[in-house]
DNA sequence: AATAATGGCAACCGCCTCGAG
DNA sequence: ACTCGAGGCGGTTGCCATTAT
């Protein structure tokens, strides 16, 4: 999970962080602010890049961070939102307070990602299973907030946005992903 | 009990955008 | 108009923990 502790040839060190690193960053951030990462470093007293305590900061450090497992609620809204978007980790993030990109870039990795392509494959196979023609299943599937809203399971295939899961007929409602984050 | 495979988290790398000079 | 540096973002990698064989 960590990486060994090492440093590059310009002398800053790489790999973990270590707490007596951590406190340093959080006691000058808390203090002066984050007004110059690349300078914070030789202030702070960090052999550091300032692209490291800046990821360091804003993924672990920073007060309003949730650690903890994703609720079902946020990982539909995860799949929903990345159909729309793509792989917009840092917009899909911001409208899940508290989850920053890195970890929602995470969980899509490891667990998402291989379910979405698992239910998008159950669809088709069901869509191709059913004999009726012209008949577009609607489905109900639950928004940010846990509404169930219609969703249709033909649409969302030939989206070209994402070949693998969309959901296309939520394009309408894409304001509901501007106007604020999924849950309070 | 030992080993291999898989999952999950944390960090780095490289590219892109934007603003200042 | 161009260059350069800083900040931001997404992709990838490294490593430990857990589970399966």
């Amino acid at each position: 999970m960590v990486r060994t502790p090492s440093s590059d040839n310009s002398g800053l060190r790489k790999g973990a962080w270590s707490p007596d690193e951590d406190t340093k960053l959080v006691a000058y951030i808390t203090r002066y602010g984050h007004w110059n990462w690349s300078q914070l470093p030789r202030f702070a007293g960090l052999a550091r890049s300032g692209k490291s305590c800046r990821l360091r900061w804003m993924n672990y450090l920073r007060p309003n961070v949730k650690r903890g497992n994703f609720t079902p609620q946020q990982e539909e809204c995860i799949i929903r939102i990345h159909a729309e978007r793509g792989n917009k980790w840092s917009a899909i993030a911001a409208e899940l307070p508290g989850r920053t990109d890195l970890e929602v870039k995470n969980h899509w990795h490891t667990t998402l990602r291989k379910r979405s392509q698992e239910e998008a494959l159950a669809i088709e196979e069901t869509r191709a299973s059913k004999s009726s023609k012209n008949k577009e299943s609607m489905d109900l599937v639950p928004n940010c907030n846990g509404a169930a809203v219609p969703f249709s399971a033909t649409s969302q295939i030939t989206n070209s946005s994402s070949p693998l899961f969309s959901f296309s007929s939520l394009s309408s409602s894409s304001k509901e992903f501007s106007s604020g984050p999924c849950f309070p």
